[in-house]
Formats: structure tokens, sequence, C-alpha cells
DNA sequence: CGGTATCCGAGTCGATACTG
DNA sequence: CAGTATCGACTCGGATACCG
């Protein structure tokens, strides 16, 4: 398989010494560390963008609290944009940005390795018709 | 781009209607989660198997209390495998079972994110095209 | 050698109330 | 519509001390 093949020459670069301390799995990792990060990320990656009141009905259980400091730190990292239109009445509008819709191929991966090795049924009623 | 296609492919699963409340990224993100896991992982990568002392030197900053904690947390999650050996002295070896090891191509994946929009050796804002 | 027990500070998450 | 401010509960990680 391919990916194994990548992956094992990536062994071969951790094992030719690369520290733990500036590690960018774990600085990756530690982005999308938050309990709503991936979650609107999600949500972004369904639209070209999207209004905060939408975001909000799309994640029913978030608190405006929640919603404006994820989006607040996702759009620090570089991975959300908003823009303001302060019209009557104003509205935002909340887009993923190209370093953001680069996160879909981690999640893939991440997504194969859960169907893997949590169960596909676990997993939520995904559409795995017949497959 | 093969990955890009699949990440395309996976895209429509999600537009399908898959709910974000049972969302399996958000789960391994989670198993991933905590400060020494993925550098455990690593050095678990790194050899066959691994003792405790061992670990403890490749991570001079972790203490003991962290290191257990978190080799029983990836235990529990089938990620990590111990093995005790009750002779004088007595032993323990800690290996990475195949769930475990399954995780490096989703490390890879992460590290070439990383690498282009976190930057090879900086965290620079990333190669932003006027997307 | 390979841990366990306990305490504590810092950060995360959520509820509530209010605003331009 | 799209937030901000504040407070408290809970969790995570680290320090310290001790054990089979």
């Amino acid at each position: 398989m391919k990916t194994d093949q990548t992956a094992q020459d990536y062994l071969r670069q951790v094992l030719a010494g690369e520290p733990d301390d500036d590690c960018p799995v774990r600085r990756t990792l530690e982005i999308l560390n938050g309990k709503w990060r991936t979650h609107i990320i999600y949500e972004l990656c369904k639209k070209p963008f999207c209004r905060f009141g939408e975001l909000k009905r799309a994640l029913p259980r978030i608190t405006s609290t929640m919603l404006t400091s994820t989006l607040r730190d996702l759009e620090r990292l570089g991975i959300v944009r908003r823009e303001q239109y302060n019209e009557i009445p104003p509205h935002v509008e909340y887009s993923l940005t190209e370093k953001g819709r680069a996160l879909l191929p981690v999640f893939f991966e991440i997504h194969r390795w859960a169907q893997r090795y949590l169960g596909p049924e676990a997993a939520g009623p995904g559409p795995e018709s017949g497959d």
C-alpha cells in the first residue's frame, strides 16, 4: 500500500532524530484539540461560507460564547476567515481558508483509522451502504 | 492527487448527513489528545518494545505519575500492550499493538499538513494564496 | 525498577445575563 | 443578528512523597 510506504518513510524521519519538544504532529493535534473545533470545520466544509446563526443552528448544543471563542481561535490560527458586513441588518460570513480546507485529508485518514479500529457501527450510522 | 480524491469522497459522506454528536474523527482526536500520548507512541514506534525506565529517559520532562497514567490510558484504549516479568529484578515491557501502529499513517498525514501550513522550521502563516 | 497516592494550580467548558 | 462579560464546575497535568 502506498500510504504504508510513505508512513515508513516518515518513521525513518522520526528515527533520524526528530526532537519531541517541537513536534509538528503534537502542535497540529493541539490546534485540532477542543470540543467544538472539528465540528465547526466540518460545518464550514459543507458550504462555501456560513453565518454565525447558521453554525449555531447546525450545532444546537453550542453556546454563543463557545461558538465565538472557537471561531476566534480558528481565525487566529488561519483556518477560518471572517467577513463582516456592516449593513442593516448586519451579518457575518465565515469560511474556511485553504489551510483549513487542507485539513480534510487529515480528517479522512483519522476517519479511516476510526472505521477500522473503533468500529464502523460504533462510529455512528454512516452511509456505508452495501460496502 | 489520489488523497484529494478520497478526501472529496469523504466530504461527500459528511454531506450525506453524518451526525456530529458521535463523530469518529472527534473521538479519535480525543484518544490522541493529551500532552504525552503522541510522544509515547513515537517512542514506542522506534523499537519493538520499551521498558518504563527507557521511556522515562527518552522523555526527560515526564514524571512517573504522568508516564504511568498515560501508559495505562493507552493500554486501556488498546494502543499499547504491557507485559510484566516478575523475576528478580522485575521489569516491564511496553509495545505498540497493531491498532497503535496503525496510527502511523494518521501521524504522517498530520505531519504533511504541519510541514505545509505550520512551516518546516517556524510557525509561519503558511502558503496562503489568494484562496 | 516500576510504580501509587494525594494535593493543587491552570486551563477548558458551560450557564447566564446583557449589548450594538 | 452576532456577539461580550462574568462566574463556577470540572479536568488535566505537575509536584511531592512514599511503596512492593
